[in-house]
RNA sequence: GGAGAGAUGGCUGAGCGGUCGAAAGCGCCGCAUUGCUAAUGCGGUGUGGGGGUUAAACCCCACCUCGGGUUCGAAUCCCGAUCUCUCCGCCA
């Protein structure tokens, strides 16, 4: 939600914002809205006013055992004038409010204006794109002969969108997020926090989920509760009306949770493997800091995510989204993206943006310091996504036997050096071979997990 | 699922038709005092909106969870919603 002062006093900037971001925010109409409620609100308050006036004076009278009877009759004369103007101030304000709701951010000034993905800049590249002596393998192929990429089951129990992953994917994404958790919350000054999956209506609109992406949710109709379309949901609510000391600012906090996306305009894009599913897990960071930290403190986030790539040895590069492409409630977003040599492109896994007080304004987040109340700012960003970190993992690391070699920095969070193909897997029924355990295969079992250790 | 209790400012907690935006305490800010730390005394200290001003001062309206109602007047009475807590039952 935009500083409905500032709208009033620079509709022009804001107009050539709206544009910027390819909406029109409805700004016209707003204004015109403005206006009336102003004139409306004089009014009403002059009635209230005297009438205020007149109550205390028959509190007065009566009292003292005066009479009071022209006082009343004037009174009684208000109701009817005083309602009328109350009805049309609450109507105004419900319909500008809902336009609020509904107005884009405005981008910061370092944010290139354009319309498309091809007017994002590329604002840091990292690593090398890995050469291969065979033609790499994109990763459902790979999973798959590991043995441990399930996409027809996950199909049969919840239909296309959802993956299954058995062994040594199952515990390669469970490392991932462990490794991810104990990096941010022991190095980079994070507060964990487990939370809630499911969230009432109130907190998507505060975070600017709603009521534009209303067709992306999932929702429960009987408890009118909607499934987290991403951790920032419920970590941007923990302090929702509420005014902090400013001396608590920054406040830091990362969450690990599925995340759950109708992807409605997404239909038939991305169907093969793990690139875009309607369930994924993700850690996410979020950032409430003072409006003069709030560049600093997205280039920390940054620096954070950028950390996890980093220490895994993984090719990405950084994108400037450009005015157009970005999120509507964003001011600036960088978006971090994996190259996976398999799939042959580059993939999203955390999309790092600062909203300003947008968020803040929305769900009524306020500091105090110096004895003035100032909205905090909000900031977020994955740290990172994980079905797309398996991805670029297997694919950067795959070797022509088919295993897939681990990051070093994973080992102490359970995989072995290498993940191999699983032999004597019983097919179509699912059986799950022990995580990562070298086991042997014991005659007249079914079951057969044989891990294939190697160096590196 | 059944029964009950409650929701007041940054926090704790009084008030239960009229000078109540709301006692008191804590916290916070300022001043005074004080070898240091600590303590003490005095004063101040909510939020949003509209008007006003170069900026203030100032004026007005609203806000005691939210939404309705009764009344000249509601934190206070009535109805509804939401949330929290306690007990019983059921259950991972």
């Amino acid at each position: 939600m935009l500083d409905p002062a500032f709208i009033r006093k620079f509709p022009d900037v804001v107009r050539k914002g709206f544009a910027d971001k390819g909406e029109s925010g409805e700004l016209d109409w707003y204004l015109q809205l403005d206006k009336d409620h102003r004139a409306v609100l004089t009014e009403k308050e002059q009635v209230a006013a005297r009438q205020n006036q007149l109550s205390k004076l028959i509190g007065m009278k009566t009292g003292k055992g005066e009479d009071s009877t022209p006082e009343r009759a004037e009174a009684d004369g208000l109701k009817a004038a005083l309602k009328l103007l109350e009805e049309r101030d609450s109507v105004l304000k419900q319909d500008k409010l809902r336009i609020q709701m509904r107005m884009p951010n405005l981008a910061a000034d370092d944010v290139p204006v354009g319309k498309t993905p091809e007017d994002n800049t590329v604002a840091a590249t990292w690593g090398e794109k890995p050469t291969f002596d065979f033609t790499p393998k994109p990763h459902w192929e790979i999973g798959a002969g590991l043995g441990a990429f399930h996409a027809e089951t996950a199909g049969k129990i919840s239909g296309a969108g959802f993956s299954l992953m058995t062994g040594p994917l199952a515990q390669l994404e469970r490392a991932l997020w462990n490794y991810m958790l104990d990096l941010h919350t022991r190095e980079h000054g994070y507060t964990e926090v487990a939370v809630p999956y499911m969230v009432k209506e109130h907190a998507l609109e505060g975070c600017g989920q709603l009521p534009k992406f209303e067709p992306e949710m999932y929702r429960m109709k009987d408890d009118d509760l909607f499934l987290i379309p991403t951790a920032e949901v419920p970590l941007t609510n923990i302090h929702r009306q509420e005014i902090l000391a400013g001396e608590r600012l920054p406040i830091r906090y990362c969450a690990f949770s599925p995340c759950f996306r109708r992807e409605a305009g997404a239909a038939g894009r991305d169907t093969r493997g793990l690139i875009r599913m309607h369930q994924f897990h993700k850690v996410e960071l979020m950032v409430y800091t003072t409006p003069e930290d709030g560049d600093a403190e997205q280039m920390r986030i940054r620096t954070n995510a950028e950390a996890v790539l980093r220490n895994l040895k993984l090719p990405y590069r950084v994108l400037l989204l450009c005015t157009g492409d970005m999120s509507v409630n964003s001011r600036r977003t960088w978006d971090l993206e994996l190259w996976a040599p398999g799939v042959g492109a580059w993939l999203e896994v955390s999309s790092i943006s600062t909203f300003g007080d947008f968020q803040a304004r929305r769900s009524g987040i306020r500091f105090k310091r110096a004895g003035k109340t100032e909205y905090v700012h909000t900031l977020n960003g994955s740290g990172v996504a994980l079905p797309r970190l398996v991805i670029a993992i297997l694919e950067n690391y795959q070797r022509a036997d088919g295993s897939v070699v681990v990051p070093d920095v994973l080992r102490p969070c359970g995989p072995p050096a290498a993940l191999g193909p699983l032999r004597g897997l019983m097919k179509p029924t699912l059986r799950v071979p022990p995580c990562g355990q070298l086991r042997r295969s014991r005659p007249g079992r079914c079951v057969v997990a044989r891990t294939r250790f190697e160096s590196a």
